[in-house]
DNA sequence: AGTTCATATTAACTTCCTTTCATATGAATA
DNA sequence: TATTCATATGAAAGGAAGTTAATATGAACT
């Protein structure tokens, strides 16, 4: 601890929850992970979905594999992505619901 | 909505939801809101705690502030912050738990 | 009023992230 | 096995975010 009784948050909690909000913070992956949650999609329907690039899905899908939030599947032509990770949808509701009090609800000071 | 009756995350809540979490993804910011959360302290408190440049604390409180999840009062010649909306908490709190499940917990997959 | 002390600000530099474009891969079908 | 179709990848470019150093600010005490 320290000389004022504080604690800090120790260095691996930090690089991991710094991964996680570096994940999530990117706007395209945040409606990947929505739209995900609610169905398992193929590449090509995110892409219609979102109307973007398939390149820049894919490679945001790899991010999101990479870190073990989402996997695939191949069926026929296609590859599926789903959530891997339900529980990071936890954070991501925390933080959405917080986004909607902030924007309705109504700030803490007003 | 669209034709796959999939629900988007509309582009206001998606801003407010970058913003928080860019704010939150900042390992150093994390540190100061996580020691707020313990106890009001100074400017100078929180660079010793952290060991870290006075004006590299001030940039990140300046940031914390204009978003208003810190506010600041003078106290003689020091300055202190304290936290100014704890619902932010939940948000951190949430990640950090998550962080300790995937560091400890285990994954779930394993 | 002048000095000191704590904090804030500006500017420059560096590093990281995102996007785009072009191309590769590789399973599925002909 | 040659072709096609869906997805993945690499490299480059542009922009955003983090850090540092130097300096400014302004309230508090003399």
């Amino acid at each position: 601890m320290n000389s004022k009784n504080i604690k800090l948050i120790d260095q691996k909690m930090l690089l991991e929850t710094q991964k996680i909000l570096s994940l999530l913070k990117n706007p395209v992956r945040l409606q990947i992970l929505h739209i995900l949650s609610q169905k398992s999609l193929r590449v090509s329907d995110i892409v219609e979905l979102l109307n973007l690039d398939q390149s820049l899905i894919s490679h945001h899908l790899s991010e999101l594999r990479k870190y073990q939030l989402v996997s695939a599947k191949r069926d026929g032509k296609s590859i599926y992505y789903e959530l891997d990770d339900p529980h990071i949808l936890d954070i991501v509701n925390e933080t959405l619901e917080h986004a909607n009090h902030v924007l309705h609800g109504k700030k803490h000071d007003e």
